[in-house]
RNA sequence: CGGGGCGUGGCGCAGCCUGGUAGCGCGCUUGUUUUGGGUACAAGAGGCCCCCGGUUCGAAUCCGGGCGCCCCGACCA
């Protein structure tokens, strides 16, 4: 992508709205904008970020055997009766009303419309165990948006469902999801750690939710510095493997600062205790009949008597997750990314615009990189190319002035670590290609 | 939902108390300059001062009512 020709609005000053680090550098990286109240306009650059790590979502939701699907976001009043919901959600839920006067609302979530899904398609176990999932935009009424995208009303999410004939089966669906979560935020490339959670408004059981550590966090967490390594994410999604990593990931301690124990906490090794703080990323629930019988759907079990379906249901905050990844990796300058969800792997910066063999040294990168490359090419000074590209955080920026050029080579900098390198031209493409 | 604050060119703000028809910095345009960390100078463009009503000869400024946005708390993926 050439710079020159996209719609990257960056911003010097900061917006007055924005408190905190992510906010701020989404607005003035140019990847969002407000529109209203908690909800945003994703422009190319935070579009292309949101897909990445939508792409990474789905892969791991297909991998470990759940079926997508897209359900709408308009639901009908009716269907959220039919669980008791439609009184119990209260005003976060946006109730709309149509031409003829029907009750309908902007879905906060999707239990009450699988179930509906299901009941209507699944008449026997034998078409259990499923798990689907969708991604879609959402919308809750938060009383007080705040924090941009991490704290929005409008906001992309991927949720899955599952169905079990027992609470064996439901189980094993549990522990599928916390390894294909545990594989998902290791892949984007952040450390995000399950702790036992309350399972709140959907009810039911067992739950975690996946904490980010940032220093910018909600809630405090404290956590085996065991979970920093991911060594347990490899196993395979059979049922020696999900055991193997289910018990590695539960009896090793993480609980936020309302669940904390202090006893249990007293157990970790000391050099292994890590206090912080963490951003909530994602949550799983195990919530048994609680929606199969009371929106009746059963099937016929393998002695003819009706089943309710054993249900779970998880959760990744897609749009949230761009912004509590900037919340925990970013400096003074701007984002930093991990290489997998970069909108780019690396910038092009042209510091001579105009001369021959810095055109043509950065015209041949740009082809070579192709869409993994945004190349710099405005008629701006160097300090200004260098500024942005930092700001904007990609993982590399390949620095080319006339100096260099003259030369053959180029200049190599990692974002992360500030570290340069004078290389070649195929190095350089060689390390942003293949790092 | 309780408490507080703010709406003035694209962004950040001043002006409002003590009414007289709008200003600064950044950004933008043009020219010169500069050329490896947001260059400097010059000349420009750009504003129903959130909306409606009232007071007044005259309202960004005073009064009333709306709307929007933000912060603290309670609540939440």
């Amino acid at each position: 992508m050439r710079l020159s020709e996209s719609l990257v609005p960056t911003l010097k000053e900061i917006p007055a709205e924005a408190q905190i680090a992510s906010h701020r550098l989404m607005l003035r990286a140019g990847l969002v904008r407000q529109m209203a109240s908690g909800i945003y306009a994703w422009l190319p650059v935070g579009l292309r970020v949101l897909k990445k790590i939508e792409a990474i979502v789905r892969e791991e939701q297909d991998a470990c055997g759940a079926q997508e699907i897209l359900m709408p976001t308009i639901q009908s009043a009716d269907l959220w009766r039919e669980s008791g919901r439609y009184e119990a959600y209260g005003k976060e839920m946006l109730r709309i009303t149509d031409r003829h006067e029907r009750e309908l609302l902007y879905g906060p979530t999707n239990e009450e419309m699988i179930t509906a899904i299901m009941r209507d398609a699944v008449k026997s176990y034998r078409e259990l165990p499923q798990m689907l999932y969708h991604i879609q935009w959402k919308f809750r009424d938060e009383v007080r948006p705040r924090f941009g995208v991490l704290r929005g009303r409008e906001f992309l999410m991927k949720d899955a469902y599952s169905f079990d004939l027992d609470f064996s089966a439901a189980l094993i669906s549990y522990k599928k999801m916390l390894l294909a979560y545990m594989r998902t935020f290791q892949r984007i490339g952040i450390v995000a750690i399950p702790m036992r959670a309350d399972t709140g408004q959907i009810g039911g059981d067992l739950s975690h939710e996946f904490h980010v550590l940032a220093p910018t966090g909600e809630s405090g967490v404290f956590y085996d510095a065991a979970f920093e390594s991911g060594d347990a994410f490899s196993v395979p999604y059979t049922a020696a493997g999900l055991d193997e990593f289910y018990t590695a990931c539960t009896t090793k301690y993480a609980a936020t600062d309302e669940k904390h124990d202090v006893e249990a906490w007293a157990a970790v090794p000391e050099a292994r205790r890590r206090e912080g703080r963490g951003i909530e990323v994602g949550q799983i629930f195990y919530f048994g009949k609680k929606y199969s019988e009371s929106m009746g759907f059963g099937v016929i079990g393998a002695d003819g008597a009706k089943v309710f379906p054993e249900m779970g249901s998880y959760g990744i905050g897609v749009s949230r997750l761009v912004g509590a990844i900037i919340e925990a990796r970013h400096d003074e300058a701007g984002i930093i990314w991990p290489d997998a969800i970069a909108p780019f792997k690396a910038a092009i910066l042209n510091l001579r615009q105009g001369d021959e063999k810095t055109g043509a040294i950065c015209e041949r990168l740009h082809e070579a990189l192709g869409a993994d490359g945004l190349y710099d090419d405005r008629d701006e000074r160097a300090g200004a190319k260098f500024a942005e590209a930092d700001l904007l955080g990609h993982p590399w920026q390949v620095i080319v002035g006339p100096r260099g050029a003259a030369n053959g080579v180029v200049e190599l900098k990692r974002r992360a670590t500030g570290e340069r390198s004078e290389v070649s031209v195929e190095e350089a493409l060689g390390r942003v290609l293949g790092g």
